[in-house]
DNA sequence: CTGTGTGAAACTCTTCACAGCA
DNA sequence: TGCTGTGAAGAGTTTCACACAG
């Protein structure tokens, strides 16, 4: 209903995600409605929330019949996933890098990775979930070739910092960085960090404050 | 300088783990003393923040000198580790499962990964980064015998609601989610989620938003 | 009624800016 | 001077609560 992007925050984007999976397994289930309090609850939030969330998509749903999915889950894709597919490629085939692989090609059709490198050369050469893994030596090339603009960095933090700089060098613009150090990198270029140890460490203490209690449903 | 446990945001938490982890790093290079400012520089954000996030853990450093490494590292271990160490289990010894056992043996050593699970009986037996693998039928069993307070899901998300019941009903209290499904666990159990899928499609889109521009640093 | 969309309040997190100290 | 600790402002996020619609 509004003027399309007008900027949307970044924990919207992460929410929506969730709500077009969610609304892809109840499309599935043949269900074609869904009304905002049981999609917040199939997600894990409320529903004044996911309202606000489905704001930003500029699809309106009905009050008698909530939103219908098939309409939703295009609105939602057409906001977060651009007009082209985004090629990504991995760099750092072990298990960590495996693994986004499996997560990612089973549950995002409108990503494609278009590569892997690595630095062992037992691995490369061989296809992993349906991509090519090749020596960090092509990285410039393939990059370039693939027209990727999406950097994963499943190194170890020793080597993080230099294949940030390679990426960035190829024309790479956004990175997600599961190694744990604190990149370098450009001011244009977009770097989201997750950190598994850290991320632990939250959950122990967390779990720890007695005073801790979870709000609501 | 204060009493101690006054409530500590979640993001000052996590920033927190990743300042102790640096500080570690400086240590090892012989550091005796850091500014807030250098501090900030090594973790990706700025000095204000880390000043503020510094506050919390009670512990104060001199306008001269900055904070004395070493008592700084001590003040953050006691304000997120606990008393004693904090047993965590792992459920699903998949590629993440696995990436997390390197990751967390590697730099947790205030946190113990006391066992894992696997429905697959190829692994179960093994020992993985110092951690046995066992059937999921020994879970609740295994669970009371170590003590563990914290359970970390990383199985397909078919089967993660089955298996955050079970961890429930054998005393966990606090769970980190891989799978991509939103729990339904009581309100006294803490929830971390993480969606790598997800996160993916995050950094895609803010990477696309050409009127993204990165802060400062 | 029971639902949607949304202004406005409430809350959380980040940054500014400055007093005070060595 | 150049740093720390922190009140206060600002930015971002969530929740409330209500007008309106079928």
């Amino acid at each position: 209903m509004n003027k399309k992007t007008l900027r949307v925050s970044p924990k919207s984007i992460e929410r929506l995600g969730v709500y077009r999976r969610v609304l892809q397994q109840e499309r599935a289930k043949q269900k074609t409605h869904i009304f905002s309090h049981q999609l917040a609850m199939l997600c894990g939030n409320n529903a004044a929330q996911t309202r606000r969330d489905l704001m930003a998509v500029g699809y309106e749903g009905s009050p008698s019949r909530g939103y219908d999915i098939d309409a939703l889950c295009r609105a939602i894709s057409a906001l977060i996933d651009g007009e082209d597919k985004c090629v990504a490629v991995l760099v750092g085939v072990g298990n960590l890098g495996a693994a986004l692989l499996e997560y990612v090609e089973k549950r995002c059709p409108h990503l494609r990775i278009g590569a892997a490198f690595d630095s062992d050369h037992a691995k490369t050469g061989r296809v992993l979930c349906g991509v090519r893994c090749h020596s960090v030596d092509e990285m410039d090339e393939v990059i370039k070739r693939n027209g990727a603009e999406v950097g994963v960095i499943a190194v170890p933090g020793r080597a993080a910092q230099e294949v940030a700089d390679m990426l960035a060098s190829s024309g790479i613009k956004g990175i997600l960085n599961f190694a744990p150090v604190a990149l370098r990198v450009s001011k244009n270029i977009y770097v989201e960090q997750i950190d598994l140890a850290v991320a632990l460490e939250k959950v122990a203490y967390f779990t720890r404050r007695k005073d801790y209690v979870k709000k609501e449903r």
